[in-house]
DNA sequence: ACCCAGTGTTTTGTAACATC
DNA sequence: GATGTTACAAAACACTGGGT
């Protein structure tokens, strides 16, 4: 059997069942979970039938989407609105809009708003940016990093005042643009209409459905403020991620597929069908809900939206894009059905079903030396927070799945104490998850995997990150879990600039790492600082050897040479004395210096 | 050739550290 | 204590590459 314990997105355990290896994949994060439940035990168990049957659901559901979209949007058939936040003037007192640049489009046909101030007023118009000074002029906003800075008076303002600002409530939204599509199908720039205006300002709630409102109030959690910034500015809770309108929307198509819950179950030949089917317009819902909030932008080099997790952050944007869900272009139902309809295509014509959990993987349910091979890619230290970001996704799960996933949606929000991850420190922030917690917490994951692993079988771990620290931890956590090393792999990514090795930067590429068990009870040998040196040269030196005939190069090499050198430090306990340390951090350094002095 | 869902790169600002 | 240096990180910007 094959475990993957941390299968977040579950590629590995797809891979898995692809091969038809009989699989166990878990997840500490509910979100994660339901997402594999779906595509890694549902739907491969469904076969072709229920593809169809979903596929028809989610087609089905397009009709809704046009209602609920007409209803909140109007007449109108735009396809994206632009938004911006705005602040008062402290000096003039204009509603200063916050643009970044003024760019809508950088494509072939350049498309900019221009800033038409009178005294204290601020309107917008678009234009064709033709000359050097108009390119320039478009390529300028209202706000950098450091600074907003008003277009009438000139005034400047300091991000830090926006962020007081924000938290007391003082930040708007303007719509500055829309995006439509003229008679011959090109794409045209507008400004908005009274009409457009009108539409937002009328859209309304059903009072039937506001105890749903309800489960948004959920609070960004500050410990995780290193990616999520927004917070600083006042943006503290899942529900101020989006506009009334969004919010509007996006209530309505939860409520719809409540609705649709009876319907499904009534045309489900059995229990796991109806599962299923539920499940795949839970998770389209997700889909539509990451291009649907206040930070979700407009790329105006492809003219088309960026997803508020196009980095694993949300961070503050100044300009956003709206996208009604009926448009059949990029955010809308449509375009997201054209995607999840590729997804259940191909993982429906697999034959095998992984076995899906939520567990902690320092508590799993399986036996004691039941699993042959064990393929991880555990948190890489303090760089992505999954949890404090699933929020976004949770809050809007969770009275969609109570019943259905009562054990997995009890929590007001995603648990988060349980999660390996380093939070990164920030003033605000007091979260107590400091690398140490990290080494514990790796620990206890990794003694949970020897103690199910077989005698003979195998763990292979992917890991990276730039900090030596990260790798510190991760290392005293295999020596102190008993496990040793037998190879180590560079990993590139499938981009190609990433070959482009400008100097040797021997911690930024990932590696595999291919552990065995060993035993228990087993102790190393002690070795004074010196020794241990002369041993290391000479294994250094060898492993660099083998490498090389294998055309393994760059920072490639640290990684290359990693598992024998990894393995003859974990086999010595070294004598540290007041006038001879040698720590973890030594035995990393020389190691770096070791495979970059091939390179010098 | 274009669409689009991203990923990679550059710019800009900031904080920590080092030096005078 | 002031000033310079360096490393890092956020945000903006540029570009890729599969698919059609």
């Amino acid at each position: 059997m094959v475990l993957d314990s941390f299968s977040g997105g579950g590629s590995i355990p797809l891979e898995s069942i692809r091969l038809g290896l009989p699989t166990y994949a878990s997840d500490l994060n509910p979100v994660a979970a339901t997402a594999l439940k779906l595509a890694l035990e549902l739907i491969p168990a469904g076969g072709k039938e229920l593809a169809r049957k979903m596929k028809r659901d989610l087609a089905d559901f397009q009709n809704v989407a046009d209602e609920i979209g007409r209803k909140h949007f109007g007449a109108a058939d735009s396809l994206a609105y632009m938004w911006c936040r705005t602040y008062e003037c402290p000096n003039c007192h204009a509603d200063v809009p916050l643009l970044p640049n003024k760019w809508l489009s950088k494509k072939k046909n350049l498309r900019a708003v221009k800033l038409i101030t009178s005294e204290n007023h601020i309107s917008f118009e678009i234009f064709e940016p033709k000359s050097k000074l108009e390119i320039e002029y478009a390529s300028i906003g209202t706000i950098s990093t450091k600074t907003a800075k008003c277009p009438c008076c000139s005034f400047e303002v300091p991000t830090s005042n926006l962020q007081e600002l924000g938290k007391a409530g003082g930040i708007g939204d303007i719509l500055y643009a829309k995006l439509s599509i003229d008679s011959d199908g090109n794409k045209l720039y507008e400004s908005p209409t009274v009409d457009d205006l009108n539409a937002f300002n009328s859209s309304d709630i059903d009072r039937n459905l506001e105890h749903l409102v309800n489960c948004l109030d959920i609070p960004l959690d500050l410990n995780g403020i290193r990616h999520l910034w927004a917070i600083q500015y006042g943006v503290s809770t899942v529900s101020s991620l989006f506009s009334n309108r969004q919010k509007n929307v996006l209530l309505e198509l939860v409520n719809a597929v409540l609705l649709m819950k009876e319907k499904i179950r009534k045309s489900s030949k059995s229990e796991q069908e109806y599962q299923a089917r539920y499940l795949m317009l839970v998770v389209s819902l997700n889909r539509i809900m990451v291009y649907n909030n206040k930070h979700s932008w407009w790329q105006a080099n492809g003219e088309f939206p960026a997803s508020i997790f196009v980095r694993q952050a949300i961070s503050m944007v100044w300009s956003y894009v709206e996208v009604p869900i009926h448009t059949k272009f990029a955010g809308g139902w449509a375009s997201s059905v054209k995607w999840l309809n590729k997804i259940i295509d191909h993982i429906s014509n697999i034959d095998t079903t992984a076995v899906v959990s939520k567990l902690d993987a320092a508590n799993l349910d399986l036996n004691d030396k039941s699993v042959d091979i064990v393929v991880i890619d555990p948190p890489y230290f303090d760089s992505i927070t999954y949890a404090y970001l699933s929020d976004f996704f949770y809050s809007w799960m969770k009275p969609l799945l109570s019943d259905e996933l009562p054990n997995w949606f009890q929590e007001k929000s995603t648990p988060k104490s349980a999660e390996l991850i380093v939070d990164r420190k920030h003033k605000l922030s007091p979260s107590p998850k400091d690398s140490n917690f990290f080494e514990e917490k790796m620990t206890a994951c990794l003694m949970e995997k020897h103690r199910v692993l077989k005698d003979d079988g195998q763990l292979i771990l992917m890991y990276g990150h730039k900090k030596i620290e990260a790798w510190i931890h991760l290392f005293e956590a295999i020596k102190r879990s008993k496990f040793t090393p037998v190879s180590s792999w560079p990993i590139h990514s499938e981009r190609k600039s990433k070959f482009q090795h400008s100097k040797v930067d021997a911690l930024a590429t990932s590696c595999i790492l291919v552990l065995n068990k060993i035993d228990a009870s087993s102790s190393s040998k002690k070795i004074s600082a010196k020794e241990f040196k002369l041993k290391f040269s000479e294994v250094t030196a060898e492993a660099i050897k083998s490498a090389q005939k294998l055309s393994v190069s760059g920072g490639d090499l640290f990684m290359a040479i990693l598992a024998p050198c990894l393995a003859l430090y974990f086999s010595h306990d070294i004598e540290q004395t007041d006038s001879d340390l040698y720590s973890m951090q030594d035995f990393i350094s020389d190691l770096e210096l070791e495979s970059a002095k091939v390179y010098a």
